[in-house]
DNA sequence: ACGAACCTCCTTTTT
DNA sequence: GGAGGTTCGT
């Protein structure tokens, strides 16, 4: 019922772009006539491209092939000369899917897309909106884009004015509470009252309040502000509101169930008719809105009366405007992948699209393209156990393919240990690395398979972790470049005043503002005057009149140089540079080539103004290697992705379900980690291996776990319980009593393999030796269970050589290695240390940081 | 003003 | 276990 295979259909075709024009004859025949690129969508896929009049909500399972549905409504749009490029809006999240939008156009269009101004980001869209009307929100069109450091800096110094123990109340918190009121649409005034009390006795809604003014001062706003004072400018402006409703015929929206409040209402406002503006009484902005916190919990469902107070409430100043005749907006998404609950996302929002856009066509789309029967089959069986959904059965007409494997490891090194050596198994029968992805709940977990590929040899390259433009040197040389720039940037001033070590500490800091403050004038103004006087210590004085006149002189270079030029000159006279070459530690290299990065890509940009304006938008990472890797990064930043093996460690209690987000969360905290393990189990073309570990060490201390509710939730039909290639059998409780999954009432019924039983006769065989510490005594077991040729952390305890044999022996080279012992080595990830054991190509090095590792030659450089 | 010792709190993170 | 922040001693 899940799964409708039909042996007859092609054969495995899991690339979208290439999919067969499903649905029989009648559907072939249709395809066929019309533009060319329309041939080759499916019924559905066609529907969706082709209803261009009024909302249209298209609900695109994993794999389904909705960019490929985006980018050719847009091309139809176009081509039917339904609107000019520039009268398409056409909104994604991330610069990422931005990108490949305009990229697939330019292919489908044969022709760049210079014209397509208004495809973007949420944020890049809203930005420019808002440069264009700055002056309306009290900005100037150059405003800076604040990150987030700059942000908790600013609220760190509003809690000082205001005498707030920023212990107990600290900047992130409020941070995050102001970014939350931002992401749900509500201004200082609109904030309800019991929210706006809860933090530092009452005083939080006026943080945020003087957090804006300070903003208007400093001339910036945070990526809140993009699209919240867009929404104040079209309320309080509707000729200007009509101006864009007239420009925008069609509006396309991309990850619709990742959508927050502001974006919802951003969309709303676009998306009436432009006679409908009038409608939108201003005085309703200045409500408190109390209702909007109680709707953001579960209490959705409670409320019967969902059309009249319910939904005013929810959606502030809406009242009128939900009346009005909505246009052509098309939004995509699939409410089974909203992930982003936490930062904001509103599932909500995409489940009642039909309620908000009346009138809305809904189109499924639900064969993949992607992942053969039994992944698919095991992800819907486990996303159907979710009740907040609209619905959507994915089916595929590729082969049934692998089963989904489940193995358990006695703990989280072994679980390493075991996906490494499958990988090499994957590796040994032509599986490219590339084409291999473990995925992880968070973050901590990747660093036992960095440990453990490394020791290997196995290349893996991680993705995700902190963007370009949030790495701490590309924050101070941008901050160098504000102050530049704009000399009344504070923030940037204030980053940048003692990096390098100047001798500028926090005294001559707390002087500047209090200097500041008194005259208003910004800091480095103050600065200028301050070194005038003999106010500072004649050594912070000197350093900070030579930090003055360096930046006079950069500014006035600046009219005869070239941009990056410039940004060059300055990260060298100001000693930036310097200070990471002299940097010993393991990134320095690293951090020095990110700036030459920097550099670089500051010529894709006219000037240095054009460059601040759009560096905070648009930077991101892209082009890592294309070298053959595997790829480590966590399920949230999986989605969107695909491969064809996928290995989905940790699948237990606490982690997967995140103990904290269930806490916190509830129910709803639940559904989203089911989202998510449906989205990793559908990032799978062939092969999904789950693993779950019964120890694992949680900050430091080893502690039992127990599985995954999630895999009872996976059909058994679909799935294999297999051991662990690691040497699962020496598997056990660890002393600390059965768990529910001893119980085979409740897991057996579904869990009949051999291999499970298999299993579950080894972890009861275990039971009651060794407590306290998991790990207390086991090594002497590892020797007789362990196939493998090196036991990890093992060896260290071990006496006497270990047996290399099998694959190590045949990966190395048998020529010695050319380093030799007490060498001094540099290594990418573990820096500086020297050899202390040579085998072969395999190194023992005792890191200056980061302790001994065993390290395959390959990866170290002399130093 | 700066580094070493010390304490703390641990998810996820599109812009 | 360790990063990041704070405090304390120089």
């Amino acid at each position: 019922m899940i799964r409708m295979t039909e042996p007859s259909k092609i054969t495995s075709q899991s690339v979208p772009d290439h999919q067969p024009a499903a649905g029989g004859i009648a559907a072939r025949a249709r395809a066929s006539v019309g533009p060319k690129y329309l041939s080759g969508l499916n019924p559905e896929q066609r529907e969706a491209v082709e209803t261009l009049d009024g909302p249209v909500l298209v609900l695109a399972g994993a794999g389904t092939g909705k960019t490929r549905v985006l980018t050719t409504r847009i091309a139809h749009i176009l081509s039917q000369g339904r609107a000019r490029p520039g009268e398409i809006l056409s909104v994604t999240f991330t610069n990422k899917a931005a990108r490949e939008m305009k990229h697939r156009l330019g292919q489908m269009l044969g022709h760049a897309v210079e014209g397509m101004p208004w495809l973007g980001t949420f944020h890049s869209i809203g930005g420019r909106i808002l440069r264009t009307h700055a002056e309306l929100a009290q900005l100037k069109s150059n405003f800076t884009v604040l990150d987030v450091d700059d942000q908790v800096r600013l609220l760190k110094q509003l809690l000082q004015a205001e005498n707030i123990d920023d212990k107990r109340w600290p900047a992130r918190m409020l941070a995050g509470l102001i970014d939350g009121w931002k992401n749900r649409g509500l201004m200082p005034s609109q904030v309800p009252s019991g929210e706006a009390a809860m933090f530092a006795n009452g005083k939080g809604g006026k943080l945020y309040a003087s957090y804006q003014e300070r903003l208007k001062i400093l001339n910036a706003a945070d990526f809140g502000d993009l699209l919240l004072e867009n929404i104040r400018i079209f309320r309080e402006h509707p000729d200007i509101l009509r101006q864009y409703q007239q420009r925008f015929k069609y509006i396309l929206v991309d990850e619709y169930q990742d959508t927050n409040v502001a974006q919802y209402l951003w969309l709303r406002l676009l998306s009436q008719a432009p006679a409908a503006t009038k409608a939108v009484i201003p005085g309703r902005l200045e409500e408190p809105n109390h209702d909007v916190q109680e709707h953001v919990g579960e209490s959705g469902d409670e409320s019967t009366d969902r059309d009249s107070g319910f939904d005013a409430a929810h959606r502030p100043g809406m009242t009128v405007a939900a009346a009005a005749p909505t246009k052509n907006i098309c939004c995509v998404g699939d409410d089974d992948q909203s992930i982003y609950g936490w930062r904001g996302a509103e599932v909500d929002n995409i489940l009642r699209f039909e309620h908000d856009f009346p009138g809305a066509k809904v189109i499924r789309l639900e064969r993949n393209y992607r992942s053969t029967g039994h992944i698919l089959a095991a992800a819907s069986h486990l996303i159907a156990h979710n009740e907040g959904r609209l619905g959507k059965t994915l089916r595929t007409e590729d082969q049934d393919g692998e089963k989904v494997t489940v193995t358990g490891s006695w703990d989280s090194e072994e679980e390493a240990r075991g996906i490494g050596e499958e990988i090499e198994q994957l590796q040994r029968i032509g599986e490219k690395l590339n084409e291999i992805a473990i995925l992880v709940r968070a973050s901590y977990q990747m660093r036992e398979f960095e440990d453990r590929f490394v020791t290997l040899g196995l290349p893996y390259r991680v993705i995700g972790g902190p963007r370009f433009y949030e790495r701490a040197e590309i924050r101070d040389a941008l901050a160098y470049l504000r102050v530049i720039n704009s000399p009344a940037d504070d923030l940037a001033f204030e980053r940048i005043v003692n990096t390098p070590k100047r001798g500028l500490g926090d005294a001559t800091v707390q002087m500047l503002h209090d200097h500041a403050r008194k005259r208003r004038i910004p800091l480095f103004e103050a600065a200028r005057a301050v070194v005038e006087t003999d106010e500072l210590k004649p050594k912070a004085r000197g350093s900070l009149r030579d930090l003055v006149a360096q930046f006079d002189r950069w500014r006035a270079q600046r009219e005869v140089t070239a941009h990056t030029d410039l940004a060059q000159i300055v990260l060298d006279e100001s000693g930036y540079t310097e200070m990471w070459q002299k940097d010993r530690s393991a990134d320095a290299a690293g951090r020095l080539e990110n700036l030459k990065e920097l550099v670089r890509s500051m010529e894709e940009f006219e000037n240095l103004q054009g460059f601040l304006e759009h560096i905070a938008l648009v930077m991101d990472r892209d082009g890592e290697a294309e070298e053959d890797a595997v790829s480590l990064m966590t399920l949230h930043s999986a989605k969107g992705l695909e491969f064809d093996n996928v290995f989905l460690p940790g699948w237990e209690e606490g982690l997967f379900p995140s103990q904290r987000t269930l806490d916190e969360q509830g129910r709803a905290g639940l559904e989203e980690e089911r989202r998510l393990g449906h989205v990793g189990l559908t990032r799978a073309r062939r092969r999904a291996k789950i693993y779950f570990a019964t120890n694992r060490r949680i900050h430091g201390t080893w502690s039992t776990t127990i599985p995954s509710r999630f895999l009872d939730e996976l059909p058994a039909a679909n799935v294999e319980i297999t051991e662990s290639k690691g040497g699962s059998a020496w598997g056990g409780t660890g002393g600390y009593g059965a768990s529910r999954f001893d119980d085979m009432e409740a897991f057996g019924s579904s869990y009949s393999t051999p291999g499970w039983q298999r299993a579950q006769a080894n972890r009861n065989r275990g039971q009651g030796g060794r407590s306290g510490g998991g790990r207390g005594g086991f090594e002497e077991e590892a020797s007789s269970f362990s196939s493998s040729p090196d036991f990890g952390s093992f060896s260290s305890r071990r006496r006497g050589p270990l047996t290399i044999e099998g694959e190590l022996v045949a990966k190395s080279t048998g020529t010695t290695s050319e380093f030799s012992l007490d060498d001094r080595v540099f290594h990418q990830k573990f820096g500086y240390g020297h050899v202390t054991k040579i085998d072969g190509n395999k190194l023992t090095i005792a890191f200056d940081k980061a302790g001994e590792k065993k390290v395959v030659d390959s990866f170290v450089q002399r130093a």
